[in-house]
DNA sequence: CTCAACGTACAGTATTTACAGAACGATAAA
DNA sequence: TTTATCGTTCTGTAAATACTGTACGTTGAG
């Protein structure tokens, strides 16, 4: 049972709200929100369908869209013909490095800026230039930590899945 | 005059896409992807309709509104009452360090899910952990990298504005 | 003073989005 | 076989969003 004190609820709408600012729906932030300090981890829809008072057909699909996400996973359980998902490990790295990768995007699209002011001053190419170094920065150095991190996070974890 | 060869109008498209990946409006984007190819780099209003045939309402609240984000700035004009705009040093770098902050912000809603979750067995309290880790990792150690790249940029700059 | 150009603010519109509710198909229990 | 439960899909709706066009106030030029 999760939700029914003030404070969980409060938790579960910041993560929302988080989710939000991350332009996933605020719905599937609240199932996330759930996920995160339900006991058990692992919730059916039904479970979460009551603890939110959302609709049937809400929770379904923003559970689909977070497994897509790769935030959380269904979850093996023993009463058949019933959904259970519970957070994933190592979802926060996985949307982590997802979001890096969007970013990383801008590294192409600067080349091809770079291309079109070609011969020219290199005053005007500066400002292609930073954003080449940038996310070319992010795209290599912070993809390596985020390996790294994953690799710590596989060696601390304790709860195997 | 920028925007009426095939490959700069491309160009200026795939940054719309990317700004709305980003979460702002796609005309947003234009308004950079031209200030990011411009000769000169200053644009007027009336410069960026024309070249994005767009409404003037249009232009001049995304302009507004990218300014706000910092990455581009008013630019100081000969003629008098126009406003003129250009990309903003170091502005992807804000940029970047803001979508950072926002991304921190997960580090004290985890903080509060372990409040509330004191005193439970360790199994569950690791989803939240994890988050904390994640994003106090994020938020100390990217923040410095950020710091760094700043300084770097400024000292690589031979664009005085 | 008059007029034209510029930027902003407001109103209107069309598209998208987030949800709820109903209908449906599938499956396990009775 | 019937029935109840579960998950998905489809439809409808209310709200938010992105943009256009118009109206307005302001300021420099004639």
């Amino acid at each position: 049972m999760v939700g029914k004190e003030i404070g969980e609820r409060h938790f579960i709408e910041d993560v929302a709200l988080f989710c939000e600012q991350m332009g996933l729906p605020r719905m599937a932030g609240r199932v996330l929100g759930v996920l995160l300090i339900s006991d058990p981890p692992a919730q059916s829809l039904n479970d979460l369908c009551d603890c939110l008072q959302a609709s049937k057909s809400s929770v379904s699909s923003m559970a689909r869209l977070l497994v897509g996400e790769g935030l959380i996973e269904p979850a093996p359980c023993l009463v058949p013909r019933r959904d259970y998902f519970r957070f994933r490990d190592g979802g926060w790295l996985e949307f982590m490095r997802r979001r890096m990768e969007v970013m990383a995007g801008l590294h192409a699209i600067a080349d091809r800026g770079l291309e079109i002011l070609e011969g020219r001053d290199e005053s005007l190419r500066a400002r292609l230039e930073e954003a080449h170094d940038v996310f070319e920065f992010v795209d290599s150095e912070f993809r390596g930590w985020l390996e790294w991190m994953g690799k710590r996070g596989k060696r601390t974890a304790k709860t195997g899945r």
